[in-house]
DNA sequence: ACACGATCTGCGTGTTTATGCGGGAATCTG
DNA sequence: CAGATTCCCGCATAAACACGCAGATCGTGT
């Protein structure tokens, strides 16, 4: 077996169940521990999965608590302002949910005049702060995981909005797959918002660039801003760019 | 399991419901007590939760609603626990806003199995903490000062609800002059959810009663329960029992 | 063909980490 | 204040880990 294939192979479980214990691969495999531990190092060094005691576990999965860590809500509040570079008095915005989004409304400039559509309450609440925001909350059934509405009532009602700007975060991005996520209501919540939206910014913290989950929720064709905490310039969005996105 | 994946069950256990049990957890990924306290313990440290006795609470949103600062909240919780007794699996409920309905859905029992509709944002987040108990949002424009939606939107989904209990606080009720208060667009707005219950229930803390304010939003007649913190047999809630109202 | 270096692998050894258990202290509840 | 629960501390153990070394393999240049 050579260690290419045995990287293969780790991946692929990886990408299968999220998770890899050392000695699983040891069985799977037929080589000694320290041969699976020398792989896993070098996988987790060239960021492809993160290594911990027992075995390893999917990068793109851990985000659930990462919210929470201070490192990551450095990161929103830089990619906040550069987003709030995108509103402009007078518009029609409307929103997803998610901490990317709370953080960017915590950051918006007092005085700005503007309407906002969401699907979070929590974002309704943040943006009731302002005086000159007029929000409208957009009514369905309460997902209790993602912590929006949704459904084919919230669908319905979003056909009837001319929105500006949508503003959205997400949970894996990818150049070539495009935008992928986990939970089929909410990607089928995620493309009426983008229809109904002259431009799509995607709210993005780089460590979910070059991911891709189960399914598919649009092509980057449908998205017009790439917003991150990194400098434009930088290499890892190359990618990106050339496919056409707006990248700040 | 791997540490790190305990880890993210507790974080996400604490996301949805911002709480979590020491036993609950060893229940739930059978290990030990200690290993739990021990988790318990390193996300505490890394400020991902918040460690308590018995268990751990959120550390961002300890509820929208600062606890203590709720007034009278003793007499709320008591109008609470009376409350409960309206409610029977598989209602259809529909709800207002504001710090006493908030404190009936905490004191929900946890088993219940309903269907809510509510205008309030606060509420709806507390709700989706059950398990059993489906939420709706209805969705419209976001009042700043009562916190709840409001407008024609509103009103005309309302209209499509067959509701068979509707739960609503209120600033002032009198014997003769029935349900008043102050805003007229929020009139307008109970009077329509009013009118899509079988029952209407009104929770009132005894200072607002024998209470007039500037606009009315309806007679007694249209109201079946009345629920405050004292016995049902005290003096100054005679008027009201002599006019119909079942008073709790 | 052969020597050489680079890489890969497995083994032995000692270290670190994770976990469960017992007993006593602290805390909660009625 | 008394009983029950929860917590904390130290210890024991098994698993996982890191490190150095040596043999195997392979490609390359002479």
């Amino acid at each position: 077996m050579l260690k290419r294939e045995r990287h293969e192979q780790i991946m692929r479980q990886i990408n299968l169940h999220n998770r890899v214990l050392t000695t699983d691969l040891v069985d799977m495999l037929q080589v000694s521990e320290d041969t699976i531990r020398r792989d896993l190092q070098e996988l987790s060094e060239s960021q492809k999965l993160l290594k911990v005691h027992g075995g390893a576990l999917s990068r793109s999965y851990q985000s659930a608590y990462d919210d929470n860590a201070i490192y990551a809500r450095e990161a929103k509040i830089v990619i906040a302002k550069k987003t709030i570079s995108l509103i402009k008095n007078g518009m029609v915005i409307l929103t997803g949910g998610g901490t990317t989004i709370i953080e960017l409304v915590k950051q918006l400039p007092v005085h700005l005049k503007a309407t906002f559509f969401t699907i979070s309450p929590f974002v309704a609440i943040e943006l009731a702060k302002y005086d000159g925001i007029e929000v409208i909350l957009i009514g369905g059934i309460f997902s209790k995981n993602s912590k929006v509405t949704f459904g084919g009532h919230v669908i319905s009602q979003l056909a009837g909005i001319n929105a500006d700007l949508c503003l959205i975060g997400t949970s894996a991005i990818h150049p070539e797959y495009g935008l992928t996520d986990t939970d089929w209501e909410i990607n089928e919540l995620k493309k009426a918002m983008f229809q109904c939206s002259k431009h799509v910014a995607i709210l993005c913290i780089s460590e979910k660039l070059d991911i891709t989950l189960r399914l598919k929720v649009a092509g980057l064709e449908n998205i017009h801003h790439l917003i991150t905490e990194l400098p434009a310039e930088e290499e890892c969005l190359r990618e990106y760019r050339s496919r056409g996105l707006n990248i700040h």
